[in-house]
DNA sequence: CCCAGTTTTCAACATTTGTTGAATTTTGTC
DNA sequence: GACAAAATTCAACAAATGTTGAAAACTGGG
């Protein structure tokens, strides 16, 4: 019984020139089950229908992740470091370019946003369906805390921190709260529901990211300098 | 086989001084429904968790609302009109409220969230429930596209028409992505997962929803107000 | 070719699932 | 209090579930 979980993608890219096919059983594993939990959340697949979609025995996916909850996992955690480190990558490029006085607030959401458009508008499916996995455990009352606190915490806070340099006289909870909608809005742009669709008449495809994120931006950039300029958020 | 669906909570508040533990056994099935659904999502709740969390017996789910796909939607539809009839009279009042030139943006958003705030806050923690469970459903690819279409868009474009006449040189495009952020937002405010708790190490609560209502209204109009001002939405 | 190690298949298991039909109890009306 | 209708319980069903152990096939290095 081996867990070992060093991608097979690893191997794939030393023989580029393989049958586009000859994706190792284990990475086809996690694609279909990627794909499908991001549709059906965890409890909506079953482990057969990953093993269907993969055309692969039902035994496999047990014998190369274990539980079914490792397997949720194993997925989460594929490609949650490499989009880390893009975010993470943007936000220091558009420090540097930026004078001594820090980056802006637009500047700023763009770095945290806009690698996560480039992704989904990537080749490869999967980090569509990834983002949608994303979109459900965010959201999840159970998972929500723990996975995504676990590994995006961190990133976040060092764009809050940003932000803070950014809006000097924001009170931490107004950064917080104001993160909070940008997170929802982000969030429920990954799920691709295609509600949007239907309630502008066509006019808005949940598909097109560009439009999505050239779009929030902005919005989020002016509700975050609204409520962090002025001296308090009560309404009455 | 008797498939009435006019809520028993009508015969309750005939007898207000009835136990307060004498709910309708239907009704009892609703309320655990809901909290169930709303956790776990509609696979990841049995029949027999709601029987057993309701008091009775495995065979009355289904006798009372035939499959779970059918109970699923009675628990979304038994308060999707109430929601409707509060939501549309804050829109009348503050469009009443107004002069001719009709209500400004912050206002039609107030109308349009602060409802919500009031029922999550309300004495019954239902509310709280089904607004977590409209947030799974309004997040999830699968149901929403069909369900929040069908039972809330006639009101929202109800709102969006009122934000059209706020926001006259507003392109209709601009619009309707700015609702899909300021949906985004709300819908995870529904959700309730405590992430922001944690982020925020406790500076912020999931569960103070004054707080997060204060925050979100500006937010959101500020964002109306920067993209539906702006020419174009590009930002290269 | 051989063989240890890894991967894959096959068959089977104990549980749990949604749903149903028949039997029993409760309810409301005359 | 009789009695039809509605509500509730009981027992059981076939199908589907995650997981496992043993057998078989494949792999690469000697």
């Amino acid at each position: 019984m081996v867990r070992v979980c060093i991608p097979d993608s690893a191997k794939l890219l030393e023989n580029p020139m393989n049958d586009p096919k000859k994706i190792s059983k284990k990475d086809r594993i996690l694609d279909a089950a990627e794909a499908l939990f991001a549709r059906h959340g965890f409890d909506g697949v079953t482990i057969r229908q990953i093993a269907a979609q993969a055309e692969v025995d039902v035994a496999l996916a047990s014998y190369h992740f274990g539980k079914k909850r490792e397997l949720f996992d194993a997925v989460f955690l594929r490609r949650a470091e490499i989009l880390n480190e893009e975010r993470l990558e943007a936000l220091l490029k558009c420090q540097a370019e930026s004078g001594s006085q820090g980056p802006s607030v637009e500047q700023i959401i763009e770095a945290f946003l806009r690698p996560l458009e480039m992704e989904q508008e990537s080749a490869d499916p999967g980090w569509k369906h990834y983002l949608a996995l994303v979109a459900y455990i965010n959201n999840s009352p159970i998972w929500g805390k723990e996975l995504m606190s676990k590994y995006f915490d961190p990133l976040v806070t060092r764009f809050i921190e940003a932000l803070k340099k950014a809006l000097p006289e924001a009170r931490d909870e107004d950064i917080y709260w104001c993160y909070h909608s940008l997170s929802g809005a982000l969030t429920l742009t990954f799920a691709q529901t295609g509600r949007i669709d239907k309630l502008s008449k066509g006019l808005c495809k949940s598909t097109d990211f560009k439009a999505a994120y050239d779009h929030m931006i902005p919005f989020i950039a002016a509700g975050f300098q609204r409520v962090c300029s002025n001296p308090s958020p009560h309404n009455h």
